[in-house]
This record gives C-alpha cells, sequence and structure tokens, in this order.
DNA sequence: CATGAAACTCGATGGCA
DNA sequence: TGCCATCGAGTTTCATG
C-alpha cells in the first residue's frame, strides 16, 4: 500500500473502465504494472467487486428514506432473527447495528410514498422482534456517494 | 425499458465487469444487443458511472458515522453556505436534507476514533451556521450497499 | 426498428529482459 | 518494473425478419 496504490484505488473508484494505458499515465506507471498492481489489490479483498452506479431519480426511485428501528429485546436470539430477516428483503439496501440506544438504521427507497407503503406493509412491518419504527424522508441529496477518501490513509512506501 | 434492460442493469449493477457475451447469455439476447442497449442506458443517463466497490474494513476504515446536523436557521442563505461547505470536504462520503425537524444527515467513515476526532475538528466542526450535531456511531454492517431493487419498476415491454 | 452474425480494432493479459 | 507479443473482448458494419 504505497502511494500508487491509493491513487489506483481513489480512480477506480471514481471510474472504473479506464483502461490501463489512461491510469498508468495518470499516476506515473506503466499499464502491466497498474494491471500488476490492480490484481493483487483484488486479491487482498480492497476492491470488493466492480458495480455500475445507477441513477435513482432516473429509474424513478425519487424517495429516500432511513428508518430507524428498536427491538423488543437486546437479546443475541431476536438480534439474530432480525439480522437474518432483514438479509431476506432487497428492498433494504443498507442496515447497520448503530450504538447508542442498541437499535438498527436502514436504508430504503421507493418510487413515491405508495411505493413506501407496500415497502412498509410487505417488508418492514414483517421483521421479527421490532418494537418501533421511526422513519426520516430524505428531502435532497446534497452530496452523494463518490468513495471513500483515501488520502490520509496508511501508506508504507 | 423493458425487461432485457431491468435485467442488464441488475447484472451490471452486481457486477459491471461481466462480458457482453455473458450478459447476452444471461438475460437472453447477442452481445452486440446488449451493447447497444447499455450505450442507451448510459446516453438516457440511467447508469451514471462505473466504480470500483472497496472493502471499507479492508482500507482501515472500521468506524462508519452518521452525523445529524442542526442550522441555526431555515433561511435560503445559511442553507445555502452550509450545502456549499459539505461539497467542499471529501470526508463528508454522503449529505442529504432531510424532511421533519429540517436538519441533515451526514456520513462519514474514519480509521477510528482519534481518526474521527480529527474529521470532527477539521471538518464538521468547520461547517456554517450549525447549531447542534448528534453523532451516532455504527457498530456492525448488516447489509451493506448492493444496489437497487429494480424488479416492480415501471417496465414498458 | 431492433436484432444477430461477422469483421475490425483496441485494450487486457502474460512472458520476457 | 517496463517492453512487447498474444489473445480475448469491445465496438462497428451490415444483412435480416
Amino acid at each position: 500500500m504505497d502511494r500508487f496504490d491509493i491513487a489506483l484505488l481513489e480512480a477506480l473508484q471514481a471510474d472504473s473502465r479506464r483502461s490501463m494505458a489512461e491510469l498508468g499515465d495518470r499516476i506515473g506507471l506503466s499499464a502491466s504494472a497498474c494491471h500488476r498492481r490492480i490484481k493483487a489489490l483484488e486479491d487482498a479483498g480492497l476492491i470488493a467487486g466492480y458495480a455500475a452506479r445507477l441513477d435513482p431519480e432516473a429509474l424513478g426511485l425519487t424517495l429516500q428514506a432511513f428508518v430507524e428501528m428498536s427491538l423488543t429485546s437486546q437479546s443475541r436470539e431476536t438480534m439474530d432473527r432480525f439480522e437474518a430477516a432483514v438479509a431476506d428483503f432487497p428492498e433494504i439496501l443498507e442496515c447497520h447495528l448503530m450504538a447508542g440506544q442498541a437499535d438498527y438504521l436502514l436504508r430504503v427507497a421507493a418510487a413515491d410514498l405508495k411505493g413506501f407503503d407496500a415497502i412498509h406493509r410487505d417488508c418492514l412491518a414483517r421483521l421479527p422482534g421490532v418494537s418501533a419504527i421511526r422513519t426520516s424522508f430524505a428531502i435532497r441529496r446534497i452530496r452523494d456517494w463518490q468513495g471513500y477518501r483515501l488520502r490520509g490513509l496508511r501508506a508504507s512506501p
């Protein structure tokens, strides 16, 4: 993990379809060197995969919601059942176990309020062991996900 | 936007490095047809770009935080200044204007609490017009981002 | 009008000094 | 590591239903 690797990761995070030659020019390495380093980064698990970034607005998914959930109990069993159920619903885009009130934060996208209602009924309300749900809707996206900031990471040059 | 396009978007969202031939086999179309449709989806803005998905844990970014912020005023000017400042800090991974209490939800990643403190001082505390900050840390990622669910979208076949 | 097959071209991939 | 050869995939062209 030297500055070349960090530069590669940043470049691939921003646009993974750049050619090896272009990446090489950008960071000051040859194309084959880039290829080798990228392969190493993939094998090391730093690069988990490559994905197309879709525009939710263009897809008609104009409603993004963050849903906080509290469980009826913090027992291992209740949490395990809840987490297993979350994995079954692809409508749940993300789910985090949060510190503080020991509850979960979920993220959901829908076309509109009607679509969110459907998700609420078919998915959120079916999660087991939930005692309270608090939904917050996003009005506007000020800054959308464009990757992690890598400068300032532990570099071993 | 028929079922082929939706299948293509789902496949590319999961893994954008599949070859045209493989995509064709998967959805039942030829490679060149896939290529044309993908180009159309790009031109239409449905595909915003292609990105490498990095593993934050492997990068050493083990701490994810969601930060709620309230402003001193809901005036247009205060909000504009705040939003412009957010754009200047790449440490802020995401930022949403939220409904309800008219405040913002930010997302941040750091290596550890020390790193988060640095972000707090250098970045969050420098945002203008902030009256209150409430930070929630994620303990564990139950389900991480794997793309939007596209089945059930408006398809015009 | 979009598709599929084939031709063409470019970049990814692997061996070499 | 960089250079170069090979090979596979992306890209374009064209005829077809």
